[in-house]
DNA sequence: GCCAACGTTGGC
DNA sequence: GCCAACGTTGGC
């Protein structure tokens, strides 16, 4: 089973949002970077466990679990015309953007902040993507070692 | 709001 | 294939 970090913006679709979804469960779509289309498309398996991260907020930090839902299927966004994420590049017949489902597992007892997760940038977490300089990617492989710390200072 | 870091685009 | 320009991300 696989773990990952996921980063959504608490103002445009976050945790509260996603447990109001039916069956706690949301397309996560609009991703378009390569890097992280790929870990959908391509790693990404029911059942894997994500941490879903708050980010571009006052206090960015992981908030909360998540399971994959069901397999990665093309990201519908893309082909619609209407949608803020319309990319006319992408081809139902070879569709260029992927997206999985996830499912809410439970809130954190608390906030994990990333400042918190910070100090141990040099310990536990040295290679974890969230914590290198100028990383932008919103969706990130994190390992069971990583996990488990993480979880550990809930 | 600022701005560093990064990914993408497109001219050549 | 190079690389400058541009747009976006995201912490602060």
């Amino acid at each position: 089973m696989g773990h990952w970090l996921m980063k959504s913006e608490p103002d445009v679709f976050g945790i509260d949002h996603l447990a109001a979804r039916p069956g706690h469960t949301e397309p996560w779509d609009g991703v378009r970077n390569y890097q992280a289309r790929n870990m959908m498309r391509d790693q990404m398996q029911p059942g894997d466990q994500a941490f879903f991260y708050h980010s571009n907020c006052a206090e960015p930090g992981i908030v909360g679990l998540m399971e994959v839902a069901a397999p990665a299927r093309p990201d519908p966004t893309a082909f619609d015309p209407e949608a803020k994420y319309f990319d006319p590049k992408s081809d139902p017949e070879n569709p260029r953007w992927y997206l999985v489902d996830m499912r809410l597992l439970r809130h954190l007892a608390r906030k994990i902040t990333l400042a918190e997760l910070r100090a141990y940038a040099d310990g536990p977490l040295a290679d974890l993507p969230l914590l290198r300089r100028g990383n932008r990617l919103s969706i990130m492989p994190v390992t069971l070692a990583q996990w488990d710390f993480i979880l550990s200072l809930e």
